[in-house]
DNA sequence: TTGCCATATGTCATATCTGACATAATCTCT
DNA sequence: AGAGATTATGTCAGATATGACATATGGCAA
């Protein structure tokens, strides 16, 4: 994601692209809140099932510190993953879109 | 994601193995039914305010040829960049979530 | 305190995704 | 039918994510 900036000058013309900015910017705050949303019900799906992070990793084909990164939200991590992982722990999809 | 076949020769063994092995297919699948349900929302709400690929790539900061990618659920975009394509376009993470 | 276990953080080589481009296929008119 | 618009597919260099590893930090019992 390159958001590239860009100066405002003419009024018009700056309307439109400030508010495409702010729309992109809802877009990635909306993205954040939606992983971290996924990344909270991961680590609760994992306490639930009475698993570390070492023996949870081991089921995922993840590492430790991938899953601390997934649980934390971390931006390093994709929603895919941290779907796949959700869905690999037994998680349905009902569930995972209840807690958006 | 690697997926690492094994062989399957003892009882127990076995079982955990297939099981483990099944048990993350079956993550693949509703990660890629997630994906398409996903897609279907993107070009139903483009197509909804009537705007082209071309136009819509555009908003988005992407090419029309990625958008069509997207559209189609291929495998070679992620569900963050779907994702945040929907949340551009103006889907709320209730819509969103509704849609799985 | 110490020791042990769980979780967090930083880094790296490799794998995968991205936007852009070209071009092909499909649709919509006349 | 053909022409123009729209959408689909293939490819690639550069960007980002991945698993693994080392190491740091946090808890908690003795």
């Amino acid at each position: 994601m390159k958001n590239t900036k860009r100066k405002t000058v003419k009024s018009k013309w700056v309307e439109g692209t400030v508010k495409d900015f702010l729309s992109l910017d809802a877009a990635d705050m909306e993205l954040i809140e939606t992983r971290l949303a996924a990344s909270r019900l991961l680590k609760a799906t994992r306490q639930k099932q009475k698993l570390t992070q070492q023996v949870a990793a081991l089921k995922l084909h993840t590492s430790q510190s991938r899953l601390a990164k997934m649980e934390s939200g971390d931006a390093s991590v994709s929603l895919d993953l941290i779907f796949k992982s959700l869905f690999s722990l037994g998680v349905s999809r009902k569930k995972l879109a209840a807690a958006f």
